[in-house]
This record gives structure tokens, C-alpha cells and sequence, in this order.
DNA sequence: CGGTATCCGTTGCGATACTG
DNA sequence: CAGTATCGCAACGGATACCG
């Protein structure tokens, strides 16, 4: 007898078929565009930004500081570079006396926020370990 | 006039408020769930592992070694100490001599190879930055 | 076969001081 | 205000040698 469950099964594993090798010729290269991308987002302080810049949508430097507890200016100019090169968040400078400049998460990044708080939520109501 | 779009960002607009609020408890005690679970798959060689042991089903530790190139026996058991602490992978010794381990997903983790593939398939296909 | 132990270079990142 | 520059420690991770 085969079960919903096993045509799940099925169906996944089809998924994961068609994807490992759908990656096989970039991995070969040494190159994973999976890791690429998520290195950007889930590195020590990538997370943090893209959610509270998701949840506040505009923030200059010293509120997204304030709003990420321990981050260091060094960290927050770091992560948000390399967020702002891979396309998730937009960085828009006012030439004023004093400087201002306002952080918010692109069209694509804010489309990634919404991914990664599915996976997230998933995660923390399926995993055993984390309770 | 409201358009459809408009609709589907209110939505995540609103989704997107609901995680945060419901997480800033974790984040005031500098824990965050979502780095833990993520910190456990997307460091340096998870991805791979998971990958693999999802498109083979069950590796031996020699396998799995020889189909992640460049990763060194240190950094495998490293990896795969963690990805079965988090229940993500499930070890099997058999008591033979020549001695026989074998990897596969748990349920959990096959869950969740199917999540990452859904994100990473989306990421590269949305990405202008990867192309 | 399936690891562990040790060494050691590289990288990550926080603290501090300074700047347009 | 919004950063940059420099320093220095600590963690990461590769190479090698060894073991049950």
C-alpha cells in the first residue's frame, strides 16, 4: 500500500534529485551559489539586520546599531556592505551637515526576509533539539 | 487603487512584524533560534553534507568524504558531529572489523534539505548579483 | 575503515582611536 | 552622524601523524 506519506516521499526526493544535479557542474567548479548567497544573509549579523530592517523598513546607521544588541561599527559597516552588494538592502545617502544616511531592505531582500522567516519558524516548531 | 501587489506586501509587511515581535524575547536574551538552526547547516561544509546525504540517501564516511571535494576528515567529523546534534543527520555503526559507519538524513533533516533547496532554487533563480 | 590529536597559519571580529 | 584605520586576541580550519 502506498501512503500519502510515501508519494511525499517520492515527490521530494524527485526534488532533490533534480537539484543536486541541476548543482553538480557549479560544485565541481568549486563554486556553490547556495553558499553564496547564504553567506550573505546567515553570517554572525546578516540575520539581525535584514530582520529588523524587514520590521522598521527605513533605519539610519545609529538606530541599526542601537537595534542590534553588541553589534560593533566595525561589524554593522562590514555586514551591511556585503548586504548591500549582494542586492538585499539599499543604502541611500542625504548630503546634509550632519551626515545621513537610511538603510532599507531592497524588493529582493525583502522578498528574502519573508523566506527566511518561513524557514525560520519551520525550523523552531519542528526542531527537537532547540527546546 | 490597490493593487495586488500592494496586497501581497501588506501581507509579508505583516508577517514579517508577527516574527519579529514574537522573537525579540529570544534576541533580548542574545539567543536567537534561527542563527542556531542556520548556524548548524549553512556553516562552511553543512550544505554539502546535507546535499549529498539527501541525494544518496546513505553514505559511509569514506563516501561521503570522497563526494565533498576538498573537505579534510577533520572538518567532515566536525560537521557531522553537529548536523547529529541538531538531528539532522543520523549515524550508524555497525561492529565489524573493518569497522562500518554509516550517514543518512533523519526525518527532520530530509524536511529540511527539501526547505534549503526551495530557498537556494530561489535565490539563484531571483539573484541578479550571482549572474 | 573511521576516525582523533596536535600543530599552526589564516581569518573573524571586538576595542579603541580618529575623520569628513 | 556615519563611518575608517589599526591593533590584537581568539576561533576556524587545513596538514600531518597517529590509533582502535
Amino acid at each position: 500500500m502506498v501512503t500519502k506519506t510515501d508519494l511525499q516521499q517520492v515527490r521530494l526526493k524527485k526534488k532533490i534529485e533534480k537539484f543536486y544535479i541541476s548543482t553538480q557542474p557549479y560544485l565541481k567548479q568549486g563554486f556553490c551559489p547556495t553558499k553564496k548567497l547564504l553567506s550573505a544573509s546567515f553570517d554572525k549579523w546578516g540575520l539581525f539586520c535584514i530582520f529588523n530592517l524587514g520590521y522598521h523598513e527605513v533605519l539610519r546607521f545609529s538606530e541599526l546599531k542601537k537595534s542590534i544588541d553588541g553589534i560593533s561599527a566595525r561589524m554593522l559597516t562590514v555586514t551591511l556592505k556585503k548586504l548591500e552588494a549582494h542586492d538585499i538592502v539599499k543604502r541611500s545617502v542625504f548630503s546634509e551637515v550632519p551626515p545621513k544616511v537610511e538603510y532599507s531592505l531592497t524588493e529582493f531582500g525583502f522578498a528574502l526576509s519573508n523566506k527566511l522567516i518561513d524557514i525560520s519558524s519551520w525550523f523552531v516548531e519542528n526542531s527537537k533539539v532547540l527546546k
